[in-house]
DNA sequence: ATGGTTTTGACAATCATTATCAATAGCGGC
DNA sequence: GCCGCTATTGATAATGATTGTCAAAACCAT
């Protein structure tokens, strides 16, 4: 059976209040900042499990950690990230699906899944212009 | 200066013979196998000295580990990875290419660069068992 | 409130990767 | 070919993220 505790509920809102891609030892340390005495090892398996239900997305950052988001979107989407300000933009990608699963097909593959996520820079970065 | 040592050639020729993505870890195991002496830090520079150069592609697996891979392609491609025997099929997709740049402009943003990687099981892997 | 279980959390363990640094070995100049 | 300078190597320590361990605490149906 599955417990309601509510370091599991602080877990979901401090991702929730993120906005965008975070790693577990950063919302350890958010938690933390605010006073939470939640343990490390929790957040690890709280995101884990979050993740596996669905409720939220996890990507590595380009050196390798795993980073955590709330999505909204329950279904399966990608995402278009700031790789600036951490901006994350959902995106539906119907076209993508279609092709990767094309592709895997012309090449005798079966259960493809498929790693699609763009780097860019938001507007308001762009803007700024960063080096 | 950069100098030519026999470490650096047996990682580049290991690389290439072994044909799909495959872990620094892997390679310097499949030397020693092979009788090299070569130490694991080597393999490291090695692999990150070639990936800087071009010469080699490299991704992280779903379990996190980095990956590298000769490329026959020298530009741009994506890649389809049998996630059982790690065969790579190198795949272009200017499908991809342009809708990553659409998306990526429809939400204002710039500079989009993106990750796509196609993982599956290959022909002959998926007839095979695997549960 | 009670009992049976799940969950927690401090800490140890693991695993890939990087840094250290003395010893080694390319390479240009002689 | 031989010297010397310096980049490179490699054994090992260090790092840093993540996972395993296990007794104590918390949850929930009764």
């Amino acid at each position: 059976m599955k417990r309601n505790t509510w370091q599991r509920e602080a877990v979901r809102e401090a991702l929730d209040t993120s906005g965008g891609f975070i790693s577990a030892q950063g919302l350890h340390s958010a938690l933390h900042a605010g006073g939470s005495p939640i343990g490390l090892a929790t957040v690890y398996r709280a995101l884990s499990d979050l993740a596996d239900q669905g409720e939220a997305d996890s990507l590595q950052s380009p050196d390798g950690e795993s980073l955590y988001r709330a999505c909204s979107t329950t279904g399966h989407h990608h995402h278009l990230i700031c790789r600036n300000c951490g901006l994350t933009v959902e995106i539906g990608a119907d076209e993508v699906e279609a092709w990767a699963k094309r592709v895997a097909g012309e090449h005798g593959f079966t259960e493809a899944a498929h790693v699609v996520d763009v780097f860019g820079l938001c507007a308001s970065c762009s803007a700024r212009d960063i080096p």
